[in-house]
DNA sequence: TAAAAATACTCCATAGGTATTTTAT
DNA sequence: ATAAAATACCTATGGAGTATTTTTA
C-alpha cells in the first residue's frame, strides 16, 4: 500500500471515473488503472464496480474509502504542521536560563524575540550553570543562557556580552560611601554567596584565590533574592552582576573590574529546530 | 512522502539507530539512510541528530513522529478492518425484502445465516418488488429477495424455490368447506389484493386474464396484515402464498396450482462484498 | 458506434543491494 | 581502532507513458 495509490483511489472515488481521475491527477489513465488494480490485489477486495459509464465504489470500497480519507487527512495536517514549524508559525523553544544571566539585556531580548516570532512558545527552565549544561546534554532544553567559565566539551557557546561584577552592601554598611573598592578589602568581611556548585560563586572564589586569600562565607543560598535580602539587612556583603542589583542596595564597583561573559550554550552537533536557529540568529544580530 | 519512508522513520526513531532499524526492517543500512535523507529533503527539516553512537530525534523530528504514528495507526486499522471484512468478521449486508417473499423458509434461512456469520449485521429494507428492483439498481441495497415474474434487465436472479398460491377466506365464508377450488369460481367474489404495482397482484390478475376474465377488486392495500384482517372479517377473499396464511383464515388450494418463484436479485456486474457472496453461497447451498 | 477501462509494450526513475569511505568516539 | 552513517555505483523492479484492444451501453 502506497500513499500514491491511496491518492489515486480517492480521486477515482471522487470522480467516479478512471479517465477523469487520471486527468485531474495529471497522469495517464493506465497509470490509475494499474494503481487501483494492484491496490485491489493487495487488499484482496474489489474497490470499484466498473460499469463502462462510471466506476463506483463497492460496499467494501466505501468502507476502505472512509479509512483512506482519514489517513490522507493525517498526511495533510502533518505536512501543514511541518511547514508551520519551518515558517516559524508555531513550535516550542525550551530555554534553560540561569537567573545570574538574566541581566537586563536578556529579558529585553526575549521580549524582542517574542515580538518578531509571536507564534513560537518559549518555555523556560531555571537552574544554575551546571544544571543547565546537563539539561542541554540530555536534550531536555534546546538552548541555554549561561555564564562562560566552566565550559563543557559537549557544548558550543556563543558569547553575547559581558556584565561587570560589583560589590553590594546595605545602606547601613560602612562601605556605603565608597566610590570603588579593592577585592582585598573584602577579605575580612562576611560574604553571602551562591551555593557550592554555582558558577558565579566559583568565579568569585577564583578572584580571591588570585590574591592568595579566601573570603569568609557567612551565608549561602541558591536564590538571588534571598542573598539580596540578607545583604539589605546588613548580614554581609555580596558580589553580583551590575544589572541584578536594585535600589535597595548600595553597589560599589571594583577598582580592577571583574567581568562575567553571558553566552548561549547549545549541544554540539545538535540539529537546531528552525525556532532555535531563529533565536540564535536574532541573538547574534542583537548582541554583536 | 511514502509509507515506506514513514515506516523506516518510525523504526529509526524507535531503535535510535539506522543500522539496527535496517536489521529489523530486513533491508540494508544504506536503504534506510536514503529513505530518511530523501524524507528530510522533502520536508525541509532534519529529523535525526546523528551522533555516531545513536540517531536521536530532533525537536522537529519529534513533532513529525507524533503525526507519523497517527498516520501509521490509521494504516494498520484500515488493513485490519479490510481483513475483518474478508474474514466475514464484520460488515453490513443490506437486504431489500418483499413481505410476500417472506415465507417461512426465508426467515429460517436468515436465522441460519446469522448463526453462521454472527458478526455480519443484516439491515432490512421492506418494499414491493418494483421498489426493491429500484433499490438494487441504485445501489441502495446489496441483495433483494423478490418474486420472479417482472424481471429487470439490469438484475440477475437466483431462484431459491417456489410457493403455492392459495385462496384465503374467513371461517364464515361459504367456501370454507371446500377442499379445492377453481380460479374461475372466484370471478364473482370480491377480492382483496395488494395495490397496483405489486408483483403478486400482477401475477394474480394475469391468471384471471388467462381465463379471459377480470376479478372484482373490493379492496386493495400495501400491507399483508391489513388484507388478512379484511379477509378474516369476511370483507372478501384473497390469494396469498401458502406460508403467509395463518390459522385465523381458511386456506383452499387451487385445482390448477399457481406457483410463485422466490429469488435473490442482484444488480448485474456488481462486485459482491464478501458478506453478500457468503449470503448468496449459503442461499444456493440451502435451497438447491 | 462510442466511450471507458484493460492490456501490451517500452522506458526510465529509483529502491535496494554490495563495497567502500568518512567520521567521531 | 571501532562502529555507525554516508557515499559510490550497480541492478532490477515497477511506475508511467503510448498505442491498442476489449467491452458494453
Amino acid at each position: 500500500m502506497e500513499l500514491r495509490q491511496l491518492e489515486y483511489f480517492l480521486m477515482v472515488s471522487k470522480t467516479n471515473s478512471f479517465t477523469r481521475a487520471a486527468e485531474r491527477l495529471y497522469v495517464s489513465q493506465p497509470a490509475v488503472t494499474n494503481a487501483i488494480r494492484s491496490l485491489e490485489e493487495e487488499l484482496g477486495i474489489q474497490l470499484f464496480d466498473r460499469n463502462q459509464k462510471q466506476a463506483i465504489l463497492t460496499t467494501e470500497g466505501q468502507v476502505f474509502c472512509k479509512h483512506v480519507e482519514n489517513i490522507m487527512r493525517g498526511v495533510s495536517t502533518t505536512i501543514f504542521e511541518i511547514n508551520e514549524l519551518k515558517n516559524l508559525n508555531n513550535g516550542v523553544l525550551t530555554l534553560a536560563i540561569t537567573p545570574i544571566a538574566g541581566t537586563r539585556p536578556i529579558p529585553m531580548f526575549l521580549k524582542m524575540f517574542k515580538k518578531q516570532y509571536p507564534n513560537i512558545k518559549l518555555s523556560f527552565i531555571e537552574g544554575n550553570v551546571p544544571e543547565i549544561q546537563t539539561l542541554l546534554i540530555e536534550d531536555k532544553a534546546d538552548l541555554g543562557i549561561v555564564i562562560l567559565g566552566d565550559n563543557n566539551i559537549l557544548l558550543d557557546y556563543t558569547r553575547l556580552g559581558s556584565q561587570e561584577l560589583v560589590v553590594c552592601c546595605s545602606k547601613e554598611h560602612c562601605f556605603q560611601r565608597k566610590n570603588s573598592i579593592e577585592l582585598s578589602e573584602l577579605v575580612n568581611e562576611p560574604l553571602i554567596l551562591l551555593t557550592q556548585n554555582c558558577l558565579l560563586r566559583k568565579i568569585i572564589i577564583k578572584e580571591f584565590e588570585r590574591l592568595n586569600t579566601l573570603p569568609q562565607i557567612a551565608f549561602e543560598s541558591n536564590h538571588i533574592q534571598t542573598i539580596k535580602s540578607l545583604v539589605a539587612c546588613n548580614a554581609g556583603l555580596t558580589i553580583l552582576p551590575q544589572d541584578l542589583c536594585d535600589t535597595s542596595l548600595i553597589t560599589i564597583p571594583l577598582n580592577t573590574p571583574v567581568m562575567i561573559d553571558i553566552a548561549i550554550a547549545i549541544k554540539k552537533n545538535k540539529a537546531l529546530s528552525h525556532a532555535a536557529q531563529a533565536f540564535l540568529d536574532l541573538a547574534k544580530e542583537t548582541f554583536v
